[in-house]
DNA sequence: CCAACCTAGTTGATGCTTCAACTATTCCTT
DNA sequence: AAGGAATAGTTGAAGCATCAACTAGGTTGG
């Protein structure tokens, strides 16, 4: 067993400041989507990825893989968001085994709404606060982080 | 109702790359951890909390504003912990109403474990893929979140 | 053309998180 | 010193996430 490399101070308390951050961040943003707008951050995700979708329609799997969700989360969620009205989903002409999740002129609406608070919950807590340059550093260092995941299994 | 202030396409970038990026992230250190240890994130966090406590102990309601976590989520999973025997709770004798969590002997081996294999995670996913300054910036960008936010409600 | 394999998506069981309600103790105010 | 308010922590129910197992339709090589 080779020793580990353990992490310096610096890195230590920088990737703290990143966990314990972003768990407090999530946490105080599906707070208010639930409370304001009685949605959850991934059912919030999910209706913005089919908003920017063309038609506002995608396949189960891309929309799985665009909002970083297991395609059984998404199945889950996607009944529930159907049962409110806000997503229907309809069998794929070609592929028969393949699924539309459509976003629905009622969910449309809902999103809309629900984005004006979203967006500003997201400026008090996070934009508003960081330097821009610290922004831009924490785009390039997470866009980096994903490229290192690679596509979502 | 006054007009929000939308992202611009640079903000919108950065914000998202950090959303995705940080539930990829926690999910594969879950993962991680969970396959190898038979520990969830929280459960590990909560070790090395109290790990680097006095005594290796700490209040609950220290514990949980340590961790991030709600009241009621550390009381569920510190029972777990317990079950594990991981943890053990002491009643506080100052305080009637108060509970110690300590650290057992054999939580602090599982953690010692634990934590060789999640640095490794920690830096093949993260530390050694974002530059220095990046890191630092991601670091100074989470404290100002972190302060923002105030202390755990 | 058919057998093995692969991909799309769903389902149900299990476990974790959240929320509100609760007990027990201590603090504060007069 | 008494009564109300605040604090510490737990509990159970309900909701959400995860995992493995499953159906069904497509793809490919012999």
């Amino acid at each position: 067993m080779t020793e580990p490399r353990w992490l310096d101070a610096a890195q230590q308390r920088d990737w703290r400041a990143f966990v314990d951050g972003s768990v407090r961040l999530t946490e105080i943003m599906d707070r208010d989507l639930k409370s304001r707008h009685g949605l959850s951050v991934s059912e919030y995700e999910i209706l913005v990825r089919l908003s920017e979708a063309p038609q506002r329609q995608l396949r189960m799997a891309e929309l799985a893989e665009n909002a970083s969700q297991s395609r059984s989360r998404l199945s889950h969620t996607c009944s529930r968001l159907e049962s409110k009205g806000l997503v229907k989903r309809d069998s794929c002409p070609n592929d028969k085994r393949g699924v539309y999740a459509q976003l629905t002129d009622q969910g449309f609406t809902a999103l809309e709404r629900a984005a004006r608070d979203h967006v500003e919950t997201v400026r008090t807590y996070f934009i508003d606060v960081i330097e821009p340059q610290d922004l831009e550093a924490v785009g390039r260092a997470f866009a980096m982080v994903l490229k290192r995941l690679g596509p979502t299994t």
